[in-house]
This record gives C-alpha cells, structure tokens and sequence, in this order.
DNA sequence: CACCATTTGTCAATCGGTTGCCAAGCTCTG
DNA sequence: CAGAGCTTGGCAACCGATTGACAAATGGTG
C-alpha cells in the first residue's frame, strides 16, 4: 500500500484542493448517466425515484465515498444541520454535563453542535449569537446575561431556547428552584439553624431568582438571611468570600454553586477553620467534585446533563421551539458531610 | 413596545425566512447603485476599491445590519472559518481548559469551534471526523484512539493536529512525559518507595507511552512497577481498582489521570483505608478539583490551556500544519498531601 | 387502440457570495 | 497631447447542492 508519489516537489500539492477532490453528485450523475437532480432525490427524497435508480445511484455513491456537502446544502435551504450552544464559561464544570447531554440529542439527529464561550459578558454574548446565527438552525443560551427582551428580539431570527435559567418569552429549561431550595431550608431550619448567608452573583437574572426565593423560604421559617455577592461564580471567588461570611456571623451559607462552595471549603480548611463545626455550606449543582471534597459537599444536585438533553430537543422541534414552554425539572437535596446541626463544636 | 400582531392566525410566520430577510451583498449593491461583485471586494479586500467607495458601502452594510453569510462565503472558497475538536469525553475536566484555550485562540482569529465527543469509540472517531470534515478548515484530535496511519490519512483532506498525544505523522502538542514522570519517580524514590503500581488504560497509545517510560524510570532507580488496568478513564474507574491496588502490596500509585486517582481516594477513604499512611497516590494533569480532594491530591500539572491554544495556533497557521512538528510543554509534579513515606504508618 | 393518470427523470433557476478577466477612466510622463 | 501604466468597477462564471415546472415514459382502462 506505499504511495508512489514521493517525489512531490513538483506536483501541485501546495493548494489544499488535490486534484481528487471530494466527488460531488454531479460526479455520481456522471457516473451513472442521470442527472444531478435526480441523484439529488434519488439520496434525500424516499419514494420519489424508482427503486432501481435510487439503488444504483446509493451504489455509485458509496463507491465514490460520496459524502453531502453541507455548506452547499445550507445555501439553497437555508437549513445547516447546526446549533450552536452559548455559555458565559466552558470551564464551569457545570456546563460539562450540560453540553454533553446536548450533543449526544444534537449528534443523534445528525445535528453538528458549536460551542461558544461569553466569558460571562453581556456585550461578547451578544455578538456572540448575532456573529454564530447565520451558521445555525438555532440557539441554546446557558445562563444567559441577556435581558428577556433582546433575546426574544434574537429569537426572531433563529430559535432559541434557554437553558439553566429562565426567559419569559423563550421556550426554558431550568430546575425546580422551589422545590430545591425548600428542601434546603428545611434541611438548616431541623438542623437548628436560625441564620443563613446567600453566596451569589449580583444582579444577574439567573441569581436574582435563587435570592429572592432563599429570603422568602428563609423569613417564613423564622431564618435570618443575608446575601453577600462573590465577584466570580469560580473557586476563587468563594475563597474570596470567606472572611465576609465569618464577619456577617452567620451558620450556614447557600452558595450560588458547588465552585463557590469549594473555594469557600478551601480557604477554611487552608485558614484553620473547621467546617461543619463553624459554619454549614450546601452548594449548588452536585458536581462530580463534590463528593470528594473534605468536608464532603452537602448541595443541591441539578439534573444537568438532562437540562441539556431537554433543551436541545426543544430546540430541535420546530413544534416547541417557537412558543414560551417551560420545562421544570426536579432539583434535589444531596445530604453529604457540609451540613451539620450550628454551635456544636467538637473542640 | 406593545407587538401589534398577536393575531398571527393566517400570517404566513409557519414558515422560517419571514419577509425582512437577512440583507446580502446584493441589497448592499442596489442601495449604492454599484455591483455586488464591487461590495464583496470592498469588503473584503483592503485597498481594492476607492476609499471613499468602501467608504459609502461599509455606511450602507452597517445601515442594513449586513453579516456576511458564512455558508455562501464557503461555497467558492472552500474555507469555512471553523475548527472541530474532537475528544473521547467531554465531560472530563481534563479537557474543559484544553477546549477553553482552543476557544479562545479560534475565536481570537475569527473562527468558530466545533466540539465533537467520540465516547472514547475508535469507530465514532473515524465517523465523527470524516463527517465533519467538509464542514471544516481543520481539527484538533485530542487523545486519539486512532492509528497514526488512519490519522494520516484522513489529515490529507483536512488538516488535523494532535494534541496530548503523539501521533508521529500529524504536528501534534504534548506535555513532557519524560520531565513529568521523572520528577514523579525522584519523589517517591526520594520518599523511599521501593514499589509503585501503575493505574492505567491498556492498550492506546496515549497510555502506553505512560506506561512504557513509568517502567524504565522505575527500574532505573530500582522500583519495581506492575501495571494494574482500569476500565474507564474515570472516578468509577479508580474506585475499582482499589482492591487490586492493595492486593498488589504496593506502596504508591501512579494513575493514569486526577479522575481515576480521585476514585481511589474516594474508594479508599469510604472504605476506610488510610492514606497516604496505606499507599501515596500521584494523580496527572491537575484538574481544579485536585487540591479539594482529601487528601489533597499530589499530581502532574499538564499544561492543558496551552496545549489547547499552542494546538490551535497550530491548525491555523498553514506553514505549520502540515509538517509533522511536535510541540512539548512542562510537565511539573505538584507536591501535596497524597504521597508520603512509605509504611510511616500513624497508627 | 385511443386516452388519461401516474410515475419518473430532466431542465433551469436559485441560494449568496468570490474572483479572473476586461474595459473605462484617470494620472503622469516625454 | 498622445500613449503608457495604474486604479477602479462591471460582467459573468462558478462553488454544490435543491426544487418547481414540465415532459417523457409507463401503465391501466373503456
């Protein structure tokens, strides 16, 4: 099987175009003395050529190793096989499970899947869709920054859906925040705790409707509760919050997610402060690192990779995707070593 | 801002393309009384046209809120201002920096990225290339499962680099095994180990390389090593193991990556086995959850946002992606709390 | 056997750009 | 002021598919 073209000096390999150059139906059409049309239905149209015909041109397809031409196809439909998949932080680990679970749907349905990073941006997220919508069937935004109404003015163009958080005017799937937050509450309200710090983001859309719900559920069960905004939903940014929770006297903290909740876990165990026995943490999301965490992370597991999966079957059916559906999905309760009952030191 | 149609019962809205359709060259053309073919050029080719001309077309595109159609661009050209990268696992934290860094790069020179996952598949490798590769400039294979031959060939359609593995054909970008696994073999010599187990993959390249080089440093200093298989490349994988790590008498671990040594953490510690009294464990690549762990993981830290954008920068410079050139980047050992002496058992 | 209804394949336009070639218009020089 | 040389814009072909309209072929019926 050695190629017998060593002696490439000469040859015309510098442009990438070689001379055998992807076969085209033409090619087939050629091949099989039709024309290029009729191999055009004889490969997408079921039925509409005789089976003989449709047979011969498979034949010759394969045998060619005829492969469609997306970019060709896209130009006259107006369709290209792609979505596109719009996150403020690809490192988020949060967004793995996410991500994968719209590609395996995306990938099943012969969907390609772009994935585009905001860097958390409201400005780089907008030119973000604006630049990737021309190449896309669709759009699935993950904690979007964007106000309700641009996105719906975007939606007029291409679908969207949004993920993770929720768009009024766009089809959304997000997790039962009720259901998990009340959970959480109750958890520190029998545990004996009667005051409670929010570790959140500020005054994104995704943020605010987790805050508003812990004050509620807290003041109803008689707990005390206070929000401190963390710069970054990152490691780092919950080490950083770590003086501030112990300043506001508090004894257990909800963290907008288990990154949070990490760094806080981190700096107190690097700072000598003990936990549980300071302060109870619960995180958010249950990330594959929370249970290796020391303490092990008490956290409200998040349905992640079905979030994806649900998302991006909206997006793909053009029955769903043009009205405000929502989509709940459960958020529960993951009981691990971050919680226990306040003021019982064991030192 | 009240939308004054909401009874869209007979309006054509079924349909996608609405009437204000995304504007063209065309539109741009008809509204400066020029030929598109003059748009397209002052456009896109600096200095080509009159100042003032480009000037007059750049106010009218900006008028009309013209993007460029990447498809209709591709046809002629054949490029199509996007990369691919392909992996076996999306969700392994391994990778999130490695896609990040990729991103990026791409997104800094204009090109969009394609994230494809293989599920660690040989086959869906093969596939998920060959069917990407028209809608492509490129791709980046991260830990290939697939002969260099085949990978040479499918690079003569599109250029591919590897990356985090060695694949001799393809410009490829990879840590610095010999650098890590060094310092790795001095430490626990140094430690006074006298045995090491290796936790790895089996049979792909990616692995053997490790396994082959874990040996000679081990017997050069007068360890002796055994190879212990794990079935994924995850933290079930390393949990797994555990049994087999002690039954092998062992007194550190190498594993194939942080994930599989996460899992014999976990594994070890609900299982009760102490450590690093019972055996030290060296991790590799050094993903964020490496330092939460208990005990805080000792790991080689892989370079794995520059190996994602030292491989990208790679694909896009077309003097380089064709010469099989390898880029190798510091592989370091991060000391923390998971190796120690051996048999210093506290208890 | 004439005629109509289907099936099946062909023609040609189209999607939205790019680009080689050509010609008109301009400037500059001898 | 004629001619050379350069700049600038226009024409038309082309990339690889899809699809509406139509015609040829086929089969069935009275």
């Amino acid at each position: 099987m050695s190629r017998d073209e060593p002696n490439a000096s000469d040859e015309p390999v510098a442009t990438e175009g070689r001379a055998g150059r992807r076969p085209t139906i033409y090619d087939i059409a050629q091949k099989v003395g039709l024309n290029p049309s009729t191999v055009s239905r004889a490969l997408n149209k079921p039925g509409r050529t005789n089976a003989a015909t449709e047979e011969k041109i498979r034949a010759a397809a394969a045998e060619l190793g005829y492969r469609v031409n997306p970019m060709a196809r896209s130009l006259p439909t107006g369709l290209t096989g792609t979505f596109a998949i719009v996150l403020p932080d690809i490192t988020n680990p949060v967004h793995f499970e996410l991500i994968r679970g719209a590609e395996q749907v995306a990938r099943a349905s012969g969907f390609t899947l772009i994935v585009s990073e905001t860097e958390a941006s409201a400005d780089l997220e907008l030119e973000t869709i604006e630049t990737l919508q021309p190449s896309v069937d669709g759009l699935l935004v993950v904690a979007s920054r964007l106000a309700d109404e641009e996105l719906a003015a975007l939606a007029r163009e291409k679908p969207i859906v949004a993920a993770n958080h929720s768009a009024p005017s766009l089809p959304s799937v997000i997790p039962d925040l009720v259901m998990g937050l009340t959970a959480a509450m109750d958890h520190l309200h029998d545990l004996g705790h009667g005051s409670v710090a929010y570790l959140g983001l500020g005054d994104i859309q995704i943020n605010r409707a987790r805050w508003d719900l812990t004050l509620d559920l807290a003041t109803t069960r008689g707990i005390s509760a206070v929000e401190i905004t963390v710069d970054a939903p990152t490691v780092a940014g919950g080490a950083d919050a770590l003086r501030r929770v112990r300043a506001s006297g508090v004894t257990a903290v909800l963290a907008y997610n288990d990154l949070v909740a990490h760094g806080l876990l981190r700096a107190a165990r690097s700072g000598g402060v003990q936990l549980p026995e300071s302060f109870s943490v619960i995180g958010f999301d249950d990330i594959f690192s929370a249970e290796l965490a020391a303490p092990a992370l008490t956290t409200l597991r998040s349905p992640l990779r079905e979030i994806g999966t649900r998302a991006m079957q909206t997006l793909i059916d053009p029955e769903r995707n043009r009205v405000p559906s929502k989509v709940v999905l459960p958020l529960e309760l993951v009981v691990r070593e971050s919680t226990a009952a306040p003021s019982v030191r064991t030192r």
